[in-house]
DNA sequence: GTCATCATGTAAGCCGTTACATGATTGC
DNA sequence: GCAATCATGTAACGGCTTACATGATGAC
């Protein structure tokens, strides 16, 4: 799952170990930090593996330049320094590979493993990278195992002898069970409505 | 997480590692089964450090004998038979013991690992072991934490630049997390609409 | 008499975290 | 110049899953 979220988002920019660790958090939709113990051994491993590749000179950080209010002198020595410090130990960019285009396609295509959340997650965040066919594949496949767990919930609760907060507990469990299977079908909604926007029998019809 | 479910559920009943499963999924709201690799080797760890001891006789599982419609020459060989397998392989129940409800009440009132949600899902249903003072600062704990979390998602949406999947993800998350805000006010709420069945001061008042 | 389910257990491996160690850059 | 933050890495350990192995019980 790591190394699927760091494929996917070296498919937009090259970046280094460091913020990778705050875009998992920001764009994927999880919500803990994944460590820094977890990110850079899956970084040499998938250099290893030759789906990603470092790049040592790319990385200029958007946010840091824009702060405008400091000489062309001082900007220019501080572009020297940083040069040089990439050499040294410095910031290290991840650039993704062909190899990895390819692999990450067929990793994020792959079913296994899509009872967990945060599989789904990621991998609905990064949907745009599926063609619309297995998204919805992949959409259909994940209400159906929420409807069979929101059907195991009910049943629970009619027939469990539950105190008041596990019962609660059980009640909110089917609650956001509902709201993920509400989240789905306006996906779906979506999937089929924007096939609208290529209608080629459509108009033969008329 | 998973020694304190064991202990939480034999608190209420003996039971075998398989009905463990069973009724982790079904009273502590968790979402997948847990594997047997890992609650079996929990129990003999639970049993070295003297919390709980198995009782070889006295599992009657209830369901089973419910059926009615067998003789009672029938019912006394199966029960001879039952008491037979025991000895050999079959189930082998699990009993708390005094040290154990003491380490029960201890390991759940920790305020450790409480952001993750499995932890607090558990704890909440198990939230009737807790003094109300303990319970309320659960509470509060655990609504701080998401009310973060849902700024920080709530700024991403508005500065990060995400395309329509990766939009849909954080605004859902956003929707899980208010959900979740809701549930944890209902349940504080509640907490203090029972305080007032001792007013003590508010008679005081008048 | 055989198949599904109940029931217990072990071993290997995966995927992460925590703790530790180091160093560069930036802001004040 | 000093603290906070940025940045990379390793080692030990934790807690779970998967796969495997075994056997009993009940239903038909």
């Amino acid at each position: 799952m790591l190394e699927l979220a760091i494929l996917g988002l070296l498919m937009d920019h090259d970046l280094h170990g460091y913020d990778i660790r705050g875009q998992i958090r920001d764009r994927l939709g999880l919500f803990s930090n994944t460590s820094f113990g977890a990110i850079y051994p899956a970084l040499n491993r998938l250099e290893r593996e030759g789906l990603i590749e470092s790049v040592t000179a790319t990385v200029t950080k958007v946010s840091s330049v824009a702060t405008g209010s400091l000489s062309g002198e001082r900007a220019a020595m501080r572009a020297r320094r940083g040069a040089v410090a990439l050499g040294r130990r410095g910031r290290k960019a991840y650039r993704i590979t062909d190899l990895g285009r390819r692999e990450f396609a067929e990793r994020l295509s792959d079913p296994a493993t899509m009872d967990d959340t945060r599989n789904f997650t990621v991998r609905m965040a990064l949907a745009r990278f599926l063609t619309p066919s297995v998204r919805v594949g992949l959409l259909e496949y994940r209400r159906t195992s929420l409807q069979q767990r929101l059907r195991e919930i009910t049943s629970t609760l009619n027939d469990a002898s539950l105190d008041s907060y596990a019962r609660s507990v059980m009640e909110h469990a089917a609650r956001g069970v509902e709201l993920d299977l509400k989240w789905i079908s306006d996906l779906l909604a979506r999937e089929s409505s924007s096939d609208i926007t290529t209608p080629t029998l459509a108009q033969e019809a008329n």
